[in-house]
Order: C-alpha cells, then sequence, then structure tokens
DNA sequence: TATGAATGAGCCTTCATTCAT
DNA sequence: AATGAATGAAGGCTCATTCAT
C-alpha cells in the first residue's frame, strides 16, 4: 500500500557498518583532515549526532576504519595460510589472499596504507602493525633457511630482508589498483617470480611455478 | 670586537632557504593539514606575512618543498650513473645515492613519500614522478635483457617488475630511517642482494658481490 | 511564575531575519569592508558560524541584504501604484510611499544607495536594478505624452528625464533622513513641486497640488 | 646615445601629483577599503614608503585625493560664474562646466560621489561640502526669487528645492558616464530644460533655451 | 632620495563537538 | 533513537605601516 519506505531506524550494529563505510569512503578520498565529519555523516545518511553516539570523535571513528580494516585484511590472508606448506607455497596463497583483498577494497587500503602511515597520532600504530608483519615474514624466511639445512643467517638480514619481502608487496598493490583487470592471481605469480628467482634469474627468462 | 649581531636583513634567496628548511621539517611531522603556517613561521624564524611575501600560500609552499626535495633527490642520484657500466653495477650505484640521500634528508624524504602521496591534490603529481621513476627503472631492465641475450620480455613485465623494485627501495629506505647506524652502503648491499639473486639463492647463503 | 526564559533556540527562519537585520545595521554603518562578521554576529546575538551556516559568506549575505532590502522597496511602492490614474497621479503615489520607506528603513536605504552603488562587485547589480527603474520611469513618461497628444519624444530624451526624476528623489531621500520630523507626504509634495511645475513656475509662487 | 632613461628622481611636487592620479584611479576602481596602499604604489611607479614620506597614511591619502578632485571641480564651475547675469543663466553656466568636468574627470567625480559619501570618517566631510553646495544653490533661488518679485520663500522649501537640483546633476552626471559621446553642453541644456520648466511643460513640447 | 625587508594585527572562514528537543 | 541548532577555537591569508640600508 504505502511506498516501500526506506527504513528509519535501523539496528545499531548496522548503521554503525553503514557509517563506517562511509568513513572509510571519505577518508580514502580526502585525507584524515580533509575529510569533515559533516560529509562522513551525510555519505552515512545519517546526522551528525549520531555518529558521535555509536563511533566517538572523529580520531577514534579513524581508529575503527583502521581497525575494521586491518582486521579483514589479516582475516582474508590467516584465512587460506596452511603452516605445514613450504615456505614458498605460503607465501604464494598469501600474497594471493593480499591482492585480492587489495583490488576488492580499495578504500579501505588507501586507508591503511596511504592516509594512516603518515598522519600521526595514528602512524605509531601503523607502523607497529606493520612491524608485527614484518617480523612474521622473518619467521617464515628463518624457517626457509632452516628447511635448506643452511646455517642460520642473523636475524637483522632476516628482518632487512622481509623488509623488502613487505615493500614489494605494497607497491604492487599499487599496480593492482592501476590495473584493474588483471587477476590478484597474476599479481602474485608476478611477485613470486621477482622475489623467489631474482632479477638476474628473471631476466634470463627463468620462472617460478606454482606448485598447485 | 663587538659581538656579531645576529642579522635581521637578510637577502631573500637566503630567507627563502630558510623557509623551506622548516617548513619541510614541520610539514614532515605533521602533515600537511596539520603544519601550520604559524609553526613553520616560527621555525624560520621570521613572521608570517614573510613566507607568504616570498613562497605564497600553503599549497605553493608545500609545492615548492617537494620540488626541491624531489629535485635534490634526483640530482644526487643522477650524479653518479654512469650509463656505460652494467646494469646490476648501474642499480648498485644509484640505491647507494639513494639510500645516503634518505638517511641524510629523512624530513625530505617523509614529505615526499609519506605526507605527499596520499594528499590530494598532490598525490597526482607524485604518482607521475613515481610513475616516470618506474619507467626508467623499466627501461634499465629492458636493456639488461638484451645483454643478456634473452628475448624481448613484454613491457607490462617489465613495468610490474620495475613496481616491485621500486617498492623494494621505499620499503628499506624505511630500513634506513629506523636504523640510522646502518652504513646506506651496506643497505645498498642488502638490495641487490635481494633484487638480483632473490629470496632462494639468498636463503641457500648465495649472496651478490659490487665489482668494485 | 517563573519569568519568560529568552529562548536560547529559535527556528531558522526567525534566525535568519536577526541576522539579515544586524548586517543591514553593521553594512550601513560600515560600509562593506569595514564591517566585519564579528560584528554582525554580535549585534545578532548569536555566533559567527551560524551566519555562515544560514546565510553564507559575507559577500552572499550582502547580497541577501541587497535583495531583501530591494524586494521590500519595490513591494512597498508597487502595492499603491494603480495603471489607471493619471500619470502624475502615479507618481505622486509611488514617491509617497518611496520616501515612507526610506523614512522608516533608512539603514536599508543606506546599504542599497550608500554603500552598494560603489562597491564591486555589487555596483553592477544595483546599476542594472536602477537601470530597470529608470526604464518604468522613462516609459510611464512616454504614456504621459501620448496622452497631452504630443508627438512622441525621443527614446533618449525621456531617458534622460527619467534619469534627472530619479536623481530627485535619491536626493531628497537624503533630505527624509536629515529631517526626521517632516511627514513623507510633505516630502512627496515637495517633489511633485518641483518636477512637475519646474523652477521657474515654483519660483513664482505656483504649486502643484494633489487631486485627492 | 644611451636610450632615454625614465628619469628616476623627480622633484617632489611632480612625484605627488603621480601619486595623487594613481591613488585616485585605484580609489575609484576598487572603493577605499578594497583598494590597498601596495597597488596604488605599483600605479604610481614608485615604492611604498615613498608614499608614507610624501602623502601620508591611507587616510591622508584619500582626503588628500578627495581635496584635489573637489578642489578642481569647484574651480572648474567657479571660473565660469558671472555674479550679475540672471539665475537661470548662471546655472546653465555652471551646469555646462560641471558636466564637462565629470565627462574628463570620471575616476575623481567617482572617488567624491560613489567612495566616500558612505565611507566613514569621509562621509560627513562630504556631505558638509555637498551642504555648502546646496547652500549656495538654494541662495541662488532666493535671489531669483525676489527678481520676480514673488514674496519670500520660507527657506526650507528653497533648500529642498536646492537638494532637488543638486540630486537631478548628479543623476545625470552618472548619465553623462555612460554617454560618452554625448556633449556635456547638450546634457546641461537637458537639466535646464527640465528643472526650468518642470516635466509638465517639457511633456507638452515645450522647452528651455539658452540665451547666448 | 629611495627601497627591499619585515611585522603586528585583524578578518574571513571552517571544523569538531555538543545541547535541547 | 534521532536531529536541527548552536558554538569555541583555530587556521589561512592580507594589509597598513615602518625600519635599516
Amino acid at each position: 500500500m504505502s511506498t516501500p519506505a526506506i527504513p528509519r531506524r535501523l539496528p545499531r550494529a548496522v548503521r554503525e557498518q553503514q557509517m563506517l563505510d562511509a568513513a572509510v569512503r571519505v577518508f580514502s578520498r580526502r585525507g584524515y583532515h580533509a575529510a569533515s565529519m559533516d560529509e562522513i555523516a551525510e555519505q552515512a545518511g545519517i546526522s551528525k549526532p549520531m555518529v558521535y553516539a555509536y563511533l566517538g570523535a572523529k580520531e577514534e571513528l579513524f581508529v575503527a576504519c583502521l581497525h575494521r580494516e586491518g582486521t579483514r585484511l589479516m582475516e582474508a590472508v590467516a584465512r587460506i595460510v596452511e603452516p605445514d606448506l613450504p615456505v614458498d607455497e605460503q607465501l604464494w596463497r598469501g600474497l594471493r589472499a593480499f591482492f585480492a583483498f587489495v583490488g576488492a577494497h580499495r578504500d579501505g587500503w588507501s586507508v591503511l596504507y596511504r592516509q594512516a602511515r603518515g598522519q600521526e597520532p595514528f602512524a605509531a600504530e601503523v607502523a607497529a602493525m606493520r612491524g608485527r608483519l614484518v617480523e612474521i615474514v622473518a619467521g617464515l624466511l628463518g624457517r626457509a633457511v632452516e628447511a635448506v639445512g643452511h646455517r642460520a643467517a642473523r636475524p637483522a638480514d632476516l628482518t632487512a630482508m622481509a623488509y623488502a619481502l613487505v615493500g614489494v608487496a605494497e607497491s604492487l598493490a599499487d599496480w593492482v589498483v592501476e590495473h584493474t583487470d588483471e587477476d590478484p592471481e597474476v599479481t602474485a605469480t608476478r611477485m613470486m617470480n621477482f622475489v623467489w628467482l631474482g632479477a638476474d634469474d628473471l631476466l634470463r627468462g627463468r620462472s617460478w611455478r606454482p606448485v598447485s
């Protein structure tokens, strides 16, 4: 009888997700400071006091965005890692999931990687997250060293190598963002080729192949 | 005989450099929006109107910072590249210069890499700069392919590889910033090992050595 | 029983009128540039951000003042004109309304006539308004010419005459402002005497009389 | 031999006139507040401290403009008035001079009539000037009344009439500014027709003719 | 005489945040 | 639950004015 009215009263959980969606979108487009609470509220189709009531002040709101996107990313990757596989296989699976996530959640990635990294007081926390990730990767590499029976490398060397690896992934995330048509799996393969074989082999036409 | 009075009146060129120094410092610490013209002027030891008189509004000032730091970086690298050397040698020299620059100009690097990349309307220009750099590196890799006599790789593959390479450098720049004590030459060697040999070789204990 | 508290929260329409009242007052006293948004807000008994929220930036606010006062003036005059009356009768009625309005809305008149006329970018619009008024008066005079059966005057002559007429009204508006005690009807009669009979007749003691 | 260098050192009197020329031009275009001392100095082809040294602060400079232009106008009119002529003849001569002046010195007229009238603290002085002019005209009219032998009119009536007369002149000054091609003498005749004969006669095709 | 260098002060504007309904 | 109304605070920018050379 009546037109299907847009529901005015929604459960809190739903409203919160709407707000976070809007916030992530606006923060990613404008950056933390240039984003205004007005625009976020408007994009969420809700009034400003509601944003404050549900998610707190701007800083808390931004942190909530970081947490949601960071958690989603971590979970997407963690979901397919299987600790018993060989290291390169694990890396390859993780990267596939990572690039797929970035391709599907550009705004979220942008907030994490572009906006939060340079903006106090969030930079420190993002740096800490990244540091933990680097150590995980370094641990993975350490196990690989053991697997090939080589004498234990110095921790600093492994950490530096992990930095390099993470840097490649971040940079190829830009590649993914700019090449919408490329399958994330292809990008993951590109990366495996590069980091596993190295430029010298690569330039000679060799290539790494996934096992499966 | 009299104490050399601090000169209150300085020529324009000198003041401009003081202002840019201050601006780079403040922008790097606070980010574009959180940086206030007041603080920049104060750090420069001068009043705000002088900043506007010499370097224009905030946006122009930021662009001036980007240009100065970008140019300095490019020149530092360009100064020691010699096109006739083998590709890996060229890479190694360029990286040495790059990491040395980053270690010596952390604020400048931070402005370029951290602050400008996510902040409209500067992101586009920085992305363009980075794009040009990527193409230069891709060209370098192309010549390396020819040098080893391998069939020409597809351009997209080379570009993706260049993305990866640039990503490693950017990420190890963070390493440099966080490890003040490490000689940039060591960091450059780390990177050459990683990108030239690849993780597989590296983990087996092999390593790349500079020629000289 | 309790004192009727001054309402702090008022509907938008009410606040807007309060703001316009204050703005007209301040603009008329100080002029466009010397008027500060701070003073306007203070006079309106409200904080500055509300002014911006409801009426926009200074320029828009000034335009809103011009429009409100201009419209009020036009309506006050239009309300009593009756197109079927003889021309001098119409003029007389219009002038009565005009001088009454000026006497009752000095600030509004001042903003329109004193402040806006010399101030870019408003001068052009005020000039356009005045131009339309002049053409209306010229049209009126044209009909008067026909009524007395005289050959059609050249348009330029009628327009120049209308300029003169409008100038008299504007100048006598000053007279009204400076002679608070004089009934606007008297001023209107003065003007009719002057413009209808001319100085020569006037000086000889003749005078024009309203019909009614 | 050498290119005729622009003279750098000029006598004070010359420089002052250059500055006043520039100031009148800028004040007339921008209005008192929007005019900047920078622009005035630039237009005068001289540095700002010189303006301050010669003509003082902005307010004094504006007053100097008012005085120069006001004096020029008064002198232009006074030069051709001859007290022994009939009143209409005197009026006609004065108006010819007035409209000629306005046509030749638009900026000066604009500063006097447009800018200064609404701008404190100059408005009062301009109003006083105008008041003196009105009384002169009223005096003239008074003598005309005596000349025709009519009983003395009340002073207020004469003053109001003088207001009207002055208003016509001011309004037709706009006409002159907008109709560059019309000979000021023609405009003066238009005005005499209007104020001397009145609209009624005028509309019937009568017209006032200069004696000479 | 003439000017580049320099600044105190003030104004417009916006934003995060809260209150009263 | 939900929002229109309201503001303290701060930042960008400009200008009249002066000093030191």
